[in-house]
DNA sequence: ATGGTGACAAAGA
DNA sequence: ATCTTTGCCACCA
């Protein structure tokens, strides 16, 4: 595959395909990338994924089920109210429920 | 080339 | 169960 200048816009290419209603994990896209301990790195590139380019960030979240903080999105509970809407469910503790929808590369 | 930084992850108390 | 600390890797100046 055209090897990416950086592992960035790989992440951004995986981040990309997570379907709609679904979340994965920093360090699940690390492990697709082949860099199991760059979860910190994956993170850092969704921080600096632009925008407009459409990348569904919000369905990117730690191991833990935990949100982004929430001034990342604009505002309190933006990222949350994203993934609600696309179907996702959270538990009391206003964590994503990962045995539900979890999704792996 | 080196240093500093960070939307993580795992382990220990 | 929660909170804190340590380790890892890649990008930017």
């Amino acid at each position: 595959m055209r090897p990416t200048d950086t592992l960035f816009e790989r992440v951004w290419s995986i981040a990309a395909k997570v379907p709609r209603g679904k979340v994965t994990t920093y360090g699940a896209i690390a492990r697709a990338l082949g860099s199991p301990g760059a979860a910190r790195t994956v993170g850092w590139a969704m921080r600096a994924a632009p925008v407009r380019s459409g990348l569904p960030c919000h369905r990117v979240i730690n191991v833990t089920g935990e949100l982004s903080p929430e001034d990342t999105f604009g505002g309190p509970g933006v990222q949350r109210s994203l993934l609600e809407s696309e179907g996702v469910t959270f538990d009391v503790q206003g964590r994503v429920d990962m045995k539900r929808h979890l999704w792996i590369p």
